[in-house]
DNA sequence: CAGCATCCCGGTTGATACTG
DNA sequence: CAGTATCAACCGGGATGCTG
């Protein structure tokens, strides 16, 4: 059952060492989806564009800094656009391009694993801790 | 064509601020998924057991209080099994459970996703230097 | 062989306060 | 409003040395 993805999984992991090439799509991906704030920006906007402040209020519990350091990065990777508006107050618009929309789909697929596993890994854990007890 | 995704996406992350709740299977996933290790442990075991020793060269620069801090954490998850033979030397066998196997899947579509786009990133990036020089 | 104990370093995260 | 500046805290991660 999981020949086609051990199949992948090897391309990428045994192939030849690209695992540990900085560059590595492998690696590129998984580091902006392990971040722990780039997700729930794309879950932010995926249904249009919003402002920075909205993106603060919306996800909540975030520093502005780190909010910042987000964005640009994901601006960095043409995840999203940021729009700046000459105006008094200022005022910036940010929104996923097609790339950072596209993202959306294997992010879906990861959290339906995890929606579906999730109490799985939970009994794993409780019955772990029973057992060293 | 995001619709979808972006209702699963809401769901997670909008519907009731579990996003923010440390046991969200959003959070829990995303978070051995961004370990740097986890995702090459998968990897290298999808074609069957390895030892310890296997598992560290096939890996390859990775510290071994590392690569037990990961498996541990695995196991704990139930993502994988850890045998351990009474015997001489010690040896110690580990091989991933269903579920582990299972989270091949949606790994191999942010692989993928990464293999087709990882070009787009990096030229975005290349732009983006290019244009605050 | 497998892996635990210890020490340590650097980068990242975050809270707080301030500004164009 | 949309950040930047600054400082403090916190691990992830690695090197080394030792044991059952």
């Amino acid at each position: 059952m999981v020949t086609k993805q051990a199949a992948e999984l090897r391309a990428l992991t045994e192939g030849r060492g690209n695992a540990f090439d900085p560059d590595c799509p492998t690696r590129v991906v998984l580091d902006r989806i392990g971040d722990k704030w780039t997700v729930l920006v794309i879950g932010a906007l995926v249904d249009g564009p919003r402002r920075f402040t909205a993106l603060r209020q919306h996800i909540g519990g975030v520093a502005p800094k780190v909010l910042t350091q987000t964005l640009r990065a994901m601006e960095r990777d043409g995840l999203l656009t940021r729009t700046v508006y000459a105006q008094v107050p200022p005022r910036v618009d940010y929104a996923l391009t097609d790339l950072g929309a596209s993202l959306g789909g294997p992010i879906a697929v990861l959290t339906d694993w995890a929606e579906l596993n999730v109490a799985k890994i939970l009994a794993a854990r409780d019955e772990f801790v029973a057992q060293e007890a």
